[in-house]
DNA sequence: TTTACATGCAACCAGTTGGTTGCATATAAT
DNA sequence: ATTATATGCAACCAACTGGTTGCATGTAAA
């Protein structure tokens, strides 16, 4: 997986705003996804395009159709690899200050 | 909190790399970050004043060292809020898939 | 077969990003 | 006091980003 690509595709306000939307409703055509957003159908068409090499949305040309489907799971790796690790994951912050303190290794990731 | 700041102070190879290092060692001064980094020292100087607007890294300026802290709690708002959403929740994939197809509401956020 | 609609593609452009160099300043060490 | 070290600041620049407009293409509807 390409973290860096994810990470860039959601480093964007309105693409994680048709993120939002696939997750509302997934399958939504290019101009379905359009509406409401104050830019050309072009530009939302680049976005789009920045989510789909990123492998966060999957496409299928049915008709003139565009559908768009919201694929979760390089989020969840990123999740699970970036951002659980600067998470306390036992019993709360003073725990995990605990564990810095007395020196204790984590796994590292990327 | 800015979460469009964070997404973005994110979307960077070398600002990953440098919470990263703060994670293994926190406290350490600009030079010492700067080592084996393939930039000039402004220029990391530059990376960890955008990780510094974001919010996740504080700094305190010590004698002529300026010390650089992780702050770990907007990756943690981040995750609480953008990244679980996307990810199932109870008992795995399939629970999650099938509260899809039920048409099951999720708060949604940002 | 026309006409309307959904999308694709390319050129272009302004603003931002990510880096550099050069110099200034402040603190520590000799 | 002098020298060395750590950082700050500003100007500059190439490349990238995020948007536009204009036109082409493919598919559905009348």
């Amino acid at each position: 997986m390409d973290t860096n690509a994810v990470f860039k595709a959601l480093a964007h306000r309105e693409r994680r705003k048709l993120l939002d939307r696939l997750f509302a409703e997934n399958g939504q055509s290019l101009n379905k996804l359009c509406a409401g957003l104050h830019m050309t159908r072009q530009a939302v068409s680049k976005h789009l395009r920045i989510l789909e090499r990123a492998n966060l949305v999957a496409t299928l040309k049915r008709g003139r159709d565009k559908e768009h489907y919201l694929n979760p799971v390089p989020i969840h790796a990123i999740g699970e690899r970036w951002i659980s690790k600067y998470q306390p994951r036992h019993l709360g912050a003073l725990h995990d200050l605990k564990n810095r303190l007395e020196g204790k290794g984590e796994k590292r990731h990327e």
